[in-house]
DNA sequence: GAGTAGAGACCTTGGCAGGTA
DNA sequence: GTACCTGCCAAGGTCTCTACT
């Protein structure tokens, strides 16, 4: 336990009040006594509670965030971005993890409200009108990120459809004529998949449809046997679009062994720098939105009953190496060696 | 704010200590009492506030965790795994970011301490006695990470010394007669290199010298220059070892335009899984290193005044790809084809 | 005496009314 | 009248002491 203003009130002989005169230089004190005091503070090595003053002011200047995990630099990208501007507004950060599940979900909320946080950050797994309920009923000021909630929550994300429509007509674009759409459920087999995940898919399949291109979107667990089926089913210049740039690696993987098709991924996750050939993806700006969350959750701290509002965040293709226009990919060369 | 004891205190009729006999289970209370107290409290979805209780307890069941960002894997995946950990023992973690400055470590450390965290895991950029001083001084139970401070602090870490001793005599038995040392500072130009980087330097030297292997030592920031020069002058088989993953990539964005020589990273981080061709490396268990950062610091939160103790952590070396055997190093073929 | 409940102190900081020289 | 200081109250949960049945 630390030193308390008390403690130093009675090293000085004086009173806790006097005390707080000194360290918030109030006036009412003479320097003599404030110099005192202060030396004393800090010899003594003297550090403010935070715990008592947020019992007091109703305000402990920490937010939670509850994500999925760390282990995906998705998250922890995130996570990095709403702790500095957190910091930068005087904030400390609290992190739990649901490990995608809704209970743990559930528990990491409740924990974090327990301890009093100011707002809440949360990638949701939960979902329904239980879950929207328990939110509301916390009371805690909440932005939402990534996966869709309602819109009571305020919300911060790329806009998830456009932005897979973008990439299936820039696939269009480069000259493909058949598209896979990959997209098994992230994370437990059996779960439903994540909204954002379905919302991307329904944008594949808008453009697809309007465009009267052959598709087939393959939501298996165990999709990578039914994409070489799917593959060799057509002689039609074929790319393959996935749901997340973990997908893509993975088929990337078997890529290398001389399966040729344009390949993309989706999130622009971090660690694809140093993965050859480059991989062709959307990027998702996860820092961004980390720091725009934050920025809306502290306007919401103010004033609690803003409604829902959601912020979309602007995407981009990266054009990388994996998906060759039509051309190059049939006349073998350096770029297309994957 | 919340629903408060007080206040269910008043809605049944009741003083607040029975209201605190009725949650926690304790004796003196009518079955009957209980029930109408325990049903109240689920209606205003009554939370406890862990701020008054801290205040009493002087505990905050809440541990801070200090790293310089986490965009780097290597520390999401320790915070990973010590949130995880911290969380089956009932506490929260805070998560301050020192971005490599030991000034923003200091206003972290400090940040912890005003929200009375009752530890701190400490991944340090500062060094020297007065950064001692201060750390001993806030009197948190602190262990120490990553990089080592004075013997004083509970330390977790694999052994960076052995390690790279361990991972230059595994490259010498693979053939390899000369070898390069890429230890470059880790972060801002100018900068002391960490203890940790240091003490792979050392390891590295203990055996070349031990051996009378040719080497070199290259700890310019831009070191790709000097690299190519010191590879260029001799024909001896070369390995590349570097101190840290991120610069073994670095390099093997080069190696694939042609150039051939042993490579070897150093901490195993979390992206190499779709590298290719595969890193050869040393792993460097830094969820394990975090569990057992967690395990400690939750000791010494019990008895604060445990002296100071070592945890090592093992180490392995991580074959990959990128160090073959000399004699099909010279002999080009699939397996040296970076 | 045993069972049940209430009143008040305590942890910390900050703010304010009132008191003394 | 001014400069300075004391002491009480608030916040929420916990725990002990006391009192009633």
């Amino acid at each position: 336990m630390g030193v308390t203003s008390k403690e130093i009130a009675q090293f000085c002989g004086v009173s806790r009040g006097t005390v707080d005169r000194a360290l918030h230089d109030k006036p009412g004190i003479r320097a003599e006594t404030r110099t005192a005091i202060l030396q004393a503070a800090a010899e003594l090595g003297y550090v403010p509670d935070l715990i008592g003053r947020s019992l007091v002011r109703g305000r402990t200047m920490t937010l939670g965030v509850v994500v999925f995990n760390l282990k995906n630099p998705y998250f922890s990208q995130m996570l990095d971005a709403i702790t500095e501007r957190a910091r930068q507004a005087g904030y400390a950060v609290m992190i739990m993890l649901s490990g995608q599940s809704a209970e743990n979900e559930f528990q990491a909320v409740r924990s974090l409200q327990e301890r009093r946080v100011d707002g809440l950050i949360v990638h949701p797994v939960g979902c329904g009108t239980d879950y929207e309920a328990f939110l509301h009923k916390s009371r805690l000021p909440v932005v939402v990120v990534g996966n869709r909630l309602s819109a009571s929550f305020d919300f911060v994300s790329i806009a998830n459809a456009p932005a897979a429509a973008d990439a299936t007509r820039w696939i269009i674009g480069r000259g493909y004529r058949r598209i896979l759409f990959v997209a098994p459920p992230l994370g437990k087999p059996g779960q439903v998949n994540l909204a954002a995940q379905l919302e991307r898919q329904s944008g594949f399949l808008q453009v697809v449809q309007a465009q009267a291109v052959p598709h087939r979107v393959i939501i298996q667990a165990d999709y990578l046997p039914e994409l070489q089926v799917q593959l060799a089913e057509s002689s039609l210049p074929t790319a393959v679009l996935c749901s997340s740039d973990v997908f893509a690696l993975e088929i990337l993987d078997v890529w290398r062994s001389g399966n040729r098709a344009g390949l993309m991924g989706f999130d622009h996750t971090g660690w694809l720098k140093y993965i050859h050939p480059r991989l062709t993806t959307v990027d998702n700006p996860v820092g961004e939105i980390g720091r725009q969350a934050v920025e809306r959750l502290l306007e919401r701290i103010q004033k609690p009953d803003l409604p829902g509002q959601e912020l979309v965040v602007p995407h981009q293709i990266i054009p990388g190496e994996t998906m060759p226009p039509v051309a190059s990919l049939l006349i073998p060369g350096p770029s297309s060696s994957c």
